[in-house]
DNA sequence: CTGAAAGCGCTTACAG
DNA sequence: CTGAAAGCGCTTACAG
């Protein structure tokens, strides 16, 4: 089939091809009656929908952003896209979205793809890997906002947890259930990746404020694939805690796995806060204690945000880590 | 900034537009040694990099793809738009990835936005509301495929599990395991979603073939919300099932939610086993049996079948049903 | 081997 | 109130 054209339409109406998109621009101010409906008669006739693309070049916005996750497998990923895509759609944006997989290289080229597509901003979870590049987008004045972590020193807006209030509010929960042997697990650290390390930050300074010494040995982080054997090494230690924190879902998981083929009950034998109100909380036996992320308001607040910084560029208003509460979800598991 | 165009490099390397247009599309069989890393020299210096917006404009091809999941939030969903997305980046297409809620409005808003755009190709979770619009695209060659569901009488490939066969498998699976009293918890039925169909289609023929009668009490079906009492009275049933199929996920959140609150024992007072492979299947108690679909596969399978139609449009070979099989995976709650 | 020109499908001053 | 013309940033025959 033949793509009909503006021309096509302005031929059609026989008008021209100026009138024709004043008419798809609802510029009505000067346009005669008569010629507004020919206009929309013809336009009916031969199903027109005008070439976005075409539009585009000539203005200069896409009305696209780009989202770049670290997976979107990932839950938390998922809602705030889904948050993304609900403010985009109001507005009429679209989303492109990828997974850098916490892979530098993987950014970089999504987020040169992303520009030479014009999208007209880019949401990123970034990797922290491209110093350089960021650098550039801020000279560039190109709108984009980060989500979950902080790098240092660029001036990009920032929408992320209050991480340390997060690791506050599972170590006081445990010191008020009676723990004094609180321990953390999280996933590597050596990254400087934002989350983990002010959440274990925030719970060492839960710790001291409450009085009680921190143990180093109650500090364990690892990889995925090492869980099992560091969670042991934890369980056997001469001290073995009676509480523990899981930095988020994935390292909760592995807990889980842990203390079920090895029967311990939870909370009587082990106490439980997991970071993320993972999907099967309340139908565990027993129920999961949680902290929640406000993962649909924070994508909201990100995609509002760029959007902002979409329709004026130039004001570049001083930027911020905007920061969410956690909230604590009081189940059976401490 | 002021965006530097193809001009701008031209004159930097002091050659045409149309040379430094061939070397950008690695057109070098008659290019000069010297203009080539003229050029190349421009680019680097004046940090070029192509407006594939224009570029699209004038080749009609935008290698972008649209997606329309019904919900994000769907693991199956997530899981078949990251191998989507897997696939596309390797040819280095990008993809739109729209939630269109099991609303035909918005399934229809997004398709003529997406077209719009002028996306390549589109891969859709069909509500099924709109029929005039599938026919649409079919008369105009447009590569479509379909995911999840067959749509009668639309010629759009389609990529689904084979329903029939994992609820055959889920039915085989009790019977072997000594149960007979077999019911069957679906969502709603009205809409005539293929996958709740087949799998109830399925669970009828399974047990026809083993000569148990289908007790129709035995099937039920509704509204998510309605899920806890119509649980409810199926095991107050004068003769209650020692087992129950749950046809997806949400079913199966449900079950387990009347099963915990109501502290039945899994397999003993009743036998489950669930379609998807949800998350906690193995860190359950007991670990759920459950009948995985192959959401990547699928996935892999939909954009690979997309791709090849964008790039050959006119051999519109014969449209199929692409089925996949359901994988058990044996655990203890049966 | 390279350049001038036309064109992709729109929008937007500007003239009348 | 409406149209002719230029232009957005590319690509692509075609000429030389």
């Amino acid at each position: 089939m033949k793509k009909i054209t503006i021309a096509d339409v302005a031929q059609h109406a026989g008008v021209s091809k100026s009138t024709v998109s004043q008419y798809l621009n609802e510029r009505f101010d000067y346009m005669g009656e008569q010629t507004k409906r020919r206009v929309e008669e013809a336009i009916k006739e031969l199903g027109y929908s005008p070439n976005i693309i075409a539009r585009s070049l000539k203005q200069k916005s896409t009305t696209t952003i780009g989202v770049i996750v670290a997976n979107i497998l990932h839950v938390f990923s998922t809602q705030v896209i889904r948050a993304i895509e609900d403010v985009c759609n109001e507005k009429n944006y679209h989303v492109i979205v990828c997974n850098a997989d916490d892979n530098p290289v993987k950014e970089k080229k999504y987020i040169e793809m992303l520009r030479a597509k014009q999208v007209d901003g880019i949401i990123a979870f970034p990797t922290g890997g491209n110093v350089a590049l960021y650098q550039r987008l801020v000279a560039d004045h190109y709108p984009v906002v980060f989500m979950d972590r902080l790098i240092p020193d660029i001036a990009i807006d920032t929408v992320l947890l209050d991480n340390a209030k997060a690791a506050t509010l599972a170590v006081d929960t445990f010191i008020k259930r009676g723990h004094q042997k609180i321990a953390i697990l999280s996933p590597p650290l050596q990254a400087g990746v934002t989350p983990r390390v002010e959440r274990i930050d925030g719970y060492r300074k839960a710790l001291q404020k409450q009085a009680l010494s921190v143990n180093e040995q109650y500090i364990v982080s690892g990889e995925i694939e090492d869980m099992q054997v560091l969670v042991h090494q934890l369980f056997t230690l001469p001290e073995a805690p009676t509480a523990i924190l899981a930095l988020n879902d994935r390292v909760l998981y592995e807990l889980l796995t842990y203390t079920r083929s090895n029967q311990l009950r939870i909370p009587e034998d082990i106490a439980l806060i997991g970071i993320d109100d993972v999907s099967f909380a309340s139908i565990y036996s027993p129920a999961l204690t949680t902290i929640a992320q406000p993962a649909f308001e924070m994508g909201e607040k990100a995609a509002i945000l760029l959007l902002e910084k979409i329709h004026d560029k130039e004001h570049s208003n001083q930027v911020e880590a905007h920061r969410f509460e956690p909230r604590l979800i009081m189940r059976e598991s401490c």
